[in-house]
This record gives C-alpha cells, sequence and structure tokens, in this order.
RNA sequence: GCGGGUGUGGUGAAAUUGGUAGACACGCCAGACUUAGGAUCUGGUGCCGCAAGGUAUGGGGGUUCGAGUCCCUCCACCCGCACCA
C-alpha cells in the first residue's frame, strides 16, 4: 500500500474536527498547560510560509504536552481591528466587517490544512461585539483606577475621593500635573466639574491634551512605537507633532513594576534588553540654579536641571533648554530678543522627520546667566533643540569635557570648556569617564567620580538646592484613534466632564458605516453620524481604541470564552494561570508584550487575576525569508541575459515569480505568459539555458518570492510540511525558505510509512518481540527526541527521527510492540500519518490518547565503549575497552598499540589521561 | 554611538557540561534496477595529497593534556534603540 497522504490528511482533519478532538475543558482534576501563540491580523494577503512557523513549534509542543498528561490550553483567535482593513474599504468599497470575516475563514482554511490542534471553540476575535464588550469592560477599569506610587499598586478612586476629602493631597504627588496641590478644604469647595478634572490627572486611563503623533496620510494619531523615524509604520508616511484632546494609558506609572517584572519571567536577553531599554530608567538629580537676568520676569525665578552626573557640577560650563521651556521668554533679554524669537520660529517649522534626519547643532544665547550654587560662577543660559522638553525638566547643565552633545556645541559656539577630569581630557573631544579623579572642582577636588556623586548628591540635599530623582523615558501610551474600525469608548461626554457608561450598557456598539472618511476638525468618521453621537443628553467619544486594546488582554479570554458575566471568571484564571509557553515575533516587543503586561497588572491590582505577569515563558520565532529570483533585461530591448553573461550588458533586474524558476532555471516559455510586457522576450542563455540571479529578502508579494503554505501541503503533505519547517534550523533563527531540502523530509516519513506497509505485500507489522537492537535504537531516540522536544530544539529531534527509521529499517524491524511506541512519540510532528497507522494497526481512539513511552534506560546500558586514543592530543586510533576498565588496565593496553608506540617515537609518556567514557590522552 | 546576537563544508545545519568537529539532510559524483526517470536502493563526498599524512569552526593571541566551546583582542554581518542629559 501506498503512502496516499492526500486521502489521510483530508479523513483525520474531518475525524479530529467531527469528534471535537481538541476541545479542553477546564478541568481542575488535570494539570495545566497553557500554550499560546500570538494571533495574527487577518490580511487580506493570507498564511505564507513564514507563519506557521511558531504555530507549528507551539502545535508540537502542545500535543507532546497533552501525551505527557496535562490538560493543554492551546488556542487561536484573530486580531481583527486595526488599519488595513478600513484602508481597503476605502479603496474598495466593502465594509470591514465583511472584508475581516472572508480573510478570517481563510486564514482558518489554511490553518486546519497543516492539522493544527487548536480547539476553534475557544476562538477570539477582537472584532466581536462579545469580546470588545470586555475590552470596554477593562477599559472602564482603568478609568476607574489611579496608581497609588507609596504601596505602588492600582487603586479605586473612590478611595482617592475619599482621601481628598479628608486630606487633600499633598501626600498624593499628582502624576499629571507636578504643580498641582489642594488642601481638604479646597477639595470640597470645587464644583464637579472641577473634581472631574482634577481626577482626570490621576486616572490609568485619562483624556488630556496633547502633542501626538499626526498622520495627515492616515489621518490619525499614532503611537510612539508606530512612528519609525518620523514616518509610520504602516505606509511610511510623514508624521508631525500636533496638540489634539487624546486618551492616555498612564503606562509610566508602571514602569517600575514592568522592569522589575522582567526578572521573574523567562524572556531572551535581547527581548529583556529592549525593554528595559523602552522604559530607560536613571538616576540622578534635580537641581535649582538661582537665575541671573535682565529680564524683570526671570527675577528670583530658578532653573531646574535633571542630570545623572551631579559629580561634575564644576564643569558646568553653560545651561542649555529646550525651545518649549516655559521659562524661553522670561529669560530672553532684549538684546537677544529678536534672535531668540527667529530662532523658536526655526524650530516649530521644522518636522519631526528633519529633526531626527539632520542633526545638526543649533542654538540661541538667552542673554541670561545661572548661578553655579557652588562657586558662584555665572553660566550662560543657551535654547537649543537637542534638548527635549519631554525628558527630565526640558533643562540641563552642560558639561563639554565629560559629554560628547555639550562638547560639540561649545565648540560649534566657542564657549570655552572648563576641565575638570585632568588628563582624561584631551581637549579634542570629550570623555564620558567615572574613573577620573577630579579637579577644579572645589569640595569635590581628588574625589574619584564615582565617589564624587554620593558625597554631591548629599551636599545638594543637605543644602536645599536639589534632590535625588529618578527619570524613565517611557512616555504615556496614546490612546485613541481618529478611525472608524475599532472599539468605541464607552464614555459620553456632559460639557467637559466625561462620563463612564455603566457595565449595563456595554457593548457600545460599533454603528455600521459604508462611507469611512474623516470627520470635522481632524475627528473619526463616528463624528458623521449624528444620531449615534447624541446620547442621553451629551455627546459620544467619537474615537476608537488603538489595535492594541484587544490584544492586551486577549490570552484572559481563551480562559472562559463564552462568559457572558465577566471577561473571565476567576475560577478559570486561577485554574489556567499564567501562559506556561507564549510564541511570536520580536516586532511586539515594546508595543503589545509591554501593554499586555501592565493591563495584567492592574487587572492584578483590582483583584480580578491571581498573577501579575501574564507569560511566564516567551519564545521569539524566527522569520523566514524569500529567496528571490531575477532576470536581466538588456536595457531599451526585449532580450532577456543569462545571469553568467549580464555584465556583458547593460541592464535592468526585474523580480520574476519564484514559481517560473527552478532552482536557478527560468522556465521560458512560462516567463512569456507570465505577464503581457513579457510575450515577446528573447533570451540569451548559456548553452540554451537561461539562469537567474538570486537574492534572499522578505518574503513579499512585490517581491514574487511568497511561497504559499498551501501548496506546498498539496505537493508533500501537512506532515511533511510541519516537519520540514522544523528541520529547517532552530525555531529562534532567521533562515531563508529553500523548497529542495523537502524532498528529504518526504523520503523520510515514507521510510517511516514502509516499516508498517510494503508496495506489494501490504502490511508487514508483526506481532512478535522486537529485538534488544531495535529497543536500543528506540529508547536512543525517544531519549534524544524527548530532551530536544523539552528544550525546543525541534529541528535535532527531526534528525533523531530520521536516525531512528534508518536504523530500524536495516535492522528489519516490523514489530507492533515496538512501531506503536513509536508511533505516539511522532505524533505531535506529524500527527496524520501517526493517526492513521494508529487506526491501521488495529487501535481504538485517538493516538494522542495513548501513553507516552517511558524511557528503559536497561536498554542503554553500554558494557564498552570505543575510546579515541590521542597523543599530544591528536586524535591517532580508536579501542574497543571495557567500561570498567581502570587507569592501569587503559595504559597497559594503550602502551602496548603499535599505532600508539609508532607515534610515541620511542620517547616515554609523560603522561596518560584517561576521562571514563569520554576519550583517552597520551602525552609526551 | 549604545545594547543584543551571529560567524563552522557547495547549502540548511549538528556538537546540553572543554573530550573523535561536520550528526541529520540538501546538493553533487559513481553504481544497481529500469524504455526512461525528477521513483527506489547501494557506495562516496570539508580542504590539500596517489598515499602515509597534513590541515581545517571569521583573523590574531592566551589558558589547558586537550578549545567551535573559556579569556583577551581585532574584523564582518544581522537585529533593536538612538540627541533621554
Amino acid at each position: 500500500m501506498e503512502y496516499g497522504f492526500r486521502s489521510i490528511e483530508k479523513k483525520w482533519q474531518d475525524a479530529w474536527k467531527q469528534n471535537n478532538s481538541y476541545s479542553v475543558k477546564n478541568d481542575p482534576s488535570k494539570p495545566k498547560y497553557y500554550v499560546l501563540d500570538m494571533f495574527p491580523y487577518p490580511s487580506g494577503a493570507g498564511l505564507h510560509v513564514g507563519h506557521p512557523l511558531g504555530y507549528i513549534a507551539s502545535d508540537i509542543f502542545s500535543r507532546y504536552k497533552r501525551l505527557k498528561g496535562f490538560n493543554v490550553l492551546h488556542p487561536m483567535g484573530f486580531d481583527s481591528f486595526g488599519l488595513p482593513a478600513e484602508q481597503y474599504a476605502i479603496e474598495h468599497g466593502i465594509a470591514p466587517a465583511i472584508s475581516t470575516n472572508q480573510n478570517i475563514e481563510n486564514f482558518i482554511s489554511q490553518l486546519d490544512k497543516i492539522g493544527f490542534c487548536y480547539d476553534w471553540n475557544r476562538e477570539v476575535r477582537t472584532s466581536n461585539p462579545d469580546y470588545y464588550k470586555w475590552t470596554q469592560w477593562i477599559f472602564l477599569q482603568l478609568f476607574d483606577a489611579w496608581f497609588d506610587r507609596k504601596s505602588q499598586t492600582a487603586k479605586r478612586i473612590d478611595e482617592l475621593v475619599l482621601i481628598f476629602s479628608k486630606e487633600g493631597n499633598p501626600s498624593i504627588a499628582c502624576p499629571g500635573d507636578k504643580k498641582l496641590f489642594f488642601s481638604a478644604s479646597d477639595w470640597n469647595s470645587f464644583n464637579e466639574a472641577d473634581k472631574e478634572s482634577v481626577l482626570m490627572k490621576y486616572r490609568l486611563a485619562f483624556c488630556g491634551v496633547g502633542e501626538v503623533n499626526w498622520c495627515e496620510a492616515l489621518g490619525t494619531v499614532l503611537a510612539n512605537d508606530e512612528v519609525i523615524n518620523g514616518v509610520s509604520e504602516r505606509g511610511g508616511h510623514p508624521v508631525v507633532k500636533k496638540k489634539l484632546r487624546q486618551w492616555y494609558l498612564r503606562i509610566t506609572e508602571y514602569a517600575e513594576r514592568l522592569l522589575a517584572g522582567l526578572e521573574t519571567v523567562d524572556y531572551s536577553e535581547s527581548m529583556k534588553d529592549m525593554q528595559s531599554n523602552w522604559i530607560g530608567k536613571s538616576f540622578g538629580a534635580e537641581i535649582d540654579f538661582e537665575i541671573n537676568s535682565e529680564n524683570e520676569l526671570a527675577l528670583g525665578k530658578n532653573l531646574k536641571v535633571y542630570t545623572t552626573r551631579p559629580d561634575t557640577i564644576f564643569g558646568v560650563d553653560f545651561m542649555v533648554i529646550a525651545p518649549e521651556h516655559e521659562l524661553v521668554s522670561q529669560i530672553t533679554t532684549e538684546v537677544q530678543a529678536d534672535a531668540v524669537s527667529q530662532y523658536v520660529e526655526y524650530v516649530n517649522s521644522r518636522s519631526e522627520r528633519e529633526r531626527m534626519a539632520e542633526k545638526k547643532i543649533s542654538g540661541v544665547f538667552s542673554g541670561s546667566y545661572c548661578k553655579n550654587p557652588f562657586n558662584g560662577v555665572l553660566i550662560p543660559i543657551w535654547i537649543s533643540e537637542y534638548v527635549l522638553a519631554g525628558y527630565g525638566t526640558g533643562a540641563i547643565m552642560a558639561v563639554p569635557c565629560g559629554d560628547e552633545r555639550d562638547f560639540k556645541f561649545a565648540q560649534h559656539f566657542d564657549i570655552p570648556v572648563t576641565n575638570i577630569i585632568g588628563d582624561f581630557f584631551d581637549g579634542k573631544e570629550a570623555n564620558p569617564t567615572k574613573e577620573a579623579r577630579l579637579e577644579n572642582s572645589g569640595f569635590l577636588d581628588g574625589l574619584l567620580m564615582t565617589e564624587a556623586m554620593v558625597v554631591a548628591l548629599n551636599k545638594i540635599e543637605e543644602i536645599g538646592i536639589g534632590k535625588r530623582q529618578t527619570n524613565y523615558r517611557m512616555r504615556d501610551a496614546a490612546f485613541s484613534r481618529q478611525r472608524y474600525w475599532g472599539e468605541p469608548f464607552p464614555i459620553v461626554w456632559k460639557g467637559d466632564v466625561a462620563e463612564p457608561l455603566s457595565e449595563a450598557s456595554l457593548p457600545v456598539e460599533l454603528p455600521p458605516m459604508t462611507d469611512l472618511k474623516p470627520g470635522p476638525d481632524a475627528q473619526g468618521p463616528l463624528a458623521n453620524l449624528p444620531d449615534w453621537v447624541q446620547y442621553e443628553g451629551g455627546i459620544r467619544e467619537v474615537n476608537t481604541m488603538p489595535g492594541y486594546a484587544g490584544s492586551s488582554w486577549y490570552f484572559l479570554r481563551y480562559m472562559d470564552p463564552k462568559n457572558e458575566h465577566e471577561f473571565c471568571s476567576r475560577e478559570a484564571s486561577d485554574y489556567w494561570g499564567q501562559v506556561d509557553i507564549y510564541i511570536g515575533g520580536t516586532e511586539h516587543a515594546v508595543g503589545h508584550l509591554l501593554y499586555s503586561r501592565m493591563w495584567t497588572k492592574v487587572m492584578f491590582d483590582l483583584g480580578y487575576i491571581g498573577f501579575d505577569e501574564p507569560f511566564k515563558r516567551l519564545v521569539n520565532q524566527g522569520k523566514i525569508g524569500g529567496d528571490s529570483r531575477l532576470v536581466y533585461r538588456v536595457r531599451g530591448t526585449k532580450q532577456f541575459v543569462s545571469a553568467g553573461l549580464k555584465d556583458a550588458y547593460e541592464t535592468d533586474e526585474i523580480h520574476v515569480d519564484v514559481s517560473l524558476v527552478d532552482g536557478f532555471e527560468l522556465n521560458m516559455e512560462g516567463f512569456k505568459k507570465w505577464k503581457p510586457d513579457f510575450l515577446g522576450a528573447e533570451f540569451i542563455t548559456e548553452d540554451g539555458v537561461y539562469k537567474c540571479g538570486g537574492r534572499l529578502e522578505k518574503m513579499s508579494k512585490r517581491y514574487f518570492n511568497v511561497v504559499n503554505p498551501d501548496d506546498i501541503v498539496v505537493k508533500y503533505g501537512a506532515d511533511t510540511f510541519r516537519m520540514y519547517e522544523m528541520f529547517l534550523g532552530p525555531v529562534e533563527q532567521d533562515k531563508p525558505w529553500d523548497t529542495k531540502g523537502i524532498e528529504g523530509v518526504h523520503r523520510f516519513i515514507k521510510k517511516f510509512w514502509r516499516l508498517f506497509f510494503d508496495v506489494e505485500k501490504g502490511l508487514v507489522v508483526n506481532t512478535s518481540a522486537a529485538d534488544a537492537a531495535s529497543w536500543k535504537v528506540f529508547y536512543k531516540m525517544l531519549k534524544k527526541v524527548e530532551e530536544d522536544t523539552a528544550r525546543f530544539s525541534f529541528n535535532t529531534a527531526v534528525s533523531g527521527f530520521m536516525i531512528g527509521v534508518n536504523e530500524l529499517t536495516d535492522l528489519n524491524c516490523h514489530a507492533k510492540e515496538l512501531l506503536e511506541k513509536f508511533l505516539v512519540i511522532l505524533t505531535p510532528y506529524a500527527p496524520h500519518i501517526c493517526e492513521e497507522l494508529w487506526s491501521q494497526l488495529g487501535n481504538v481512539g485517538s493516538v494522542l490518547d495513548a501513553e507516552y513511552p517511558v524511557l528503559e534506560e536497561k536498554y542503554l546500558i553500554e558494557t564498552s565503549k570505543e575510546y579515541p586514543v590521542a597523543v599530544n592530543g591528536k586524535t591517532r586510533i580508536v579501542i574497543n575497552l571495557e567500561l570498567s576498565a581502570t587507569q592501569e588496565e587503559v595504559e597497559a593496553i594503550v602502551l602496548k598499540e603499535p599505532m600508539i608506540i609508532k607515534w610515541l617515537e620511542g620517547k616515554p609518556p609523560k603522561k596518560i589521561i584517561f576521562i571514563k567514557n569520554k576519550m583517552i590522552n597520551v602525552v609526551v
């Protein structure tokens, strides 16, 4: 019987669906294991061969865990809100809900062909009202919470109101407005609107006016991580700063816990680094400098700077403040007024993009000075865009001998440089060392900079001109979009007061719309629906939530997907707990992963779940790149020249569809028919063959290098496809797709099949006992495969299977008792063929419910070993020795070996090193 | 610039702890069965050499009886961040 994979795979995929084979219950009697894939955005392009890599790995791991007796949660869903569906709707007039559902159907059909063991009963779609009802509900929890810095937890707004009414806010610094202070009696005298505006400055989800990243082309605001080098991540459109009323998440309050939490999870070093760099914690001091100015407005004012190097305070040669700094107008002197206003105007005219692109040194002197509190020296205050308004205090003390940017600025404007680090400074380049002994530094003279840091900090605090200060680079996350295809906010505006809707009125459903043009005043499309906007005597919020809203908590919904009363019951989340293993790409390092970590912490703080890190272990699968093929057209002609000859011509390279190329050889007839342009193509060949050029690049439609998994599955079957993707190399590594190598894996599967079936004789499995040699092969394989699977080394596990099949074939082993066990351990990798053979052997039920074989060490015990014998570290011969051999015995045997005697060249051995079970080395 | 990672045959890659470098495959070469093969099977295949042997894990140096693995140094490539004081 032939291995007919097409009918076998179809048969079992249907059977699994019919029998609900992969449905999983919340069963506290069994140990749980939660394996999660990052759910996809269902794009119109469908899956290419790179997407399933992580899914296959997680599928193998899930099946393996299930066989090992765990109750495994392995769900899949769709991150179905987002920009592309909306753009598609604008371009093609198809409602996002419709195109999204079509795309999802397509995704599911592609996934099902690969034989994944998802429990589709638990599927979630972020754009379904039953799902986003709870996204909105969680938003209301964020809205109704503030962060208590003392206990480092989120608490309810009620509690804050109570504190305010008793003692005002002196003990609870306002995160939204550092200068806001009021007493209990102030609070009690505020009217409702005033109180609400104060509370808004504390809420974890809050509305504020701020500079946002505005993208004109997309007609929306983007989060910082959606802006790359001043252009939008999606589409590459220019992004400028714009002031708009926006919703935000106060993620900055969680900076410390997000940082600390990294210590408790198993992510890769680079992932942890990316996150902690993004959070960007730094230690330093805020120091007040007395301003000395001719401008009366500056009288008695201080300039507050932030520095991480208070030890260099005697090296300060100038101050720099951001052009947006509030003191700019107050410290500008009459003489400098024109220059300053010109400069500020110039800075405002520059877009974010320009600022990033050309980093030229620019700035202007304000005309005023600061006084160094320790030596009374007057320090000029400059204004320059290299200091950012949004970080620290928006003002710095510049120490050119120690800071590169300060040094360049000083050079550019001829500001004299004070050297406080002696020989460490050569006058040509700043030296940011911390190892120098300080000079010209008053009371810090002679101290090592690292020591001086503490001394200076203490002194600064002692005389009351500043304090220690920790800063974070991370900003609050913009949480609203002027778009249609996202979750509506459960908020109604009554005047300037944002009123949350009650839980009973959720979900706030997205009203159907066909024409998605933007509303007036840069508002989203929803603003065009007056009937919807008017609601209960107020006006609905017309922004929608960003793409990351739904994905910040979906892993919780899978635990209890049909619950109509709660986002997820506490019982379910207590049982399933953290995601044990989370698999996905690195592109979500600072977006999705950080937001879901924050949401989890808030839900934990408010008592809805029992853990505060969502993902215990994170594995980042590599990207599979495309292997493009290129043809070379002789410029201005219809002639195409083969790659080996192209240098003799002036050519233009053109990407050609990889399906028209076998290896590097072009199918010339196919090429002519591919596009009308090429109909009359002529070829300059090498011996009748047209060879294409090759290039590794992203797998993408526009390079015509996309390989669709469906095609591979049709040609080789899902089992081969799954194993080949794993065999390609380590899951975490990027690698190019190469269809050629798949033959080897396919051969392996066919060879495996032949252990059971002979083309002529049919079933060849027998019921006689397997011999010890076969068992040894089997258990050796079991050991390797199990260890490799457990440590996510799937490529070596596949090779373990190959070795097993090769050796069992050589041993002519067809014993049922052994092959049945083999089926069980291969099932995670190649589920269809194993299910088929399992039933062919007469078993009832699924191989997934079989028992995972237990390693029997007795078959692996060796009594002797082939020892390599080296002379001075170079292996010369291999000899077989009993494992019980002692040092003396080994020495005697080795020294009698003719080859060893030859290599000793008559010299006496100095030492013989014998490492049991490893090797022997004779030292001369 | 800062942080992280990777460099091993013609190719994808192996080598948990320092112990026979290149497992397992692809490709290639030779052969068998074949009208034929892009099916299947057998053998070979890092490089130099007829061989004995030599030589090889990006380059250089070190530690060690022994280094792909540990240390120092330099180089190349990839990813992330980037005026964050």
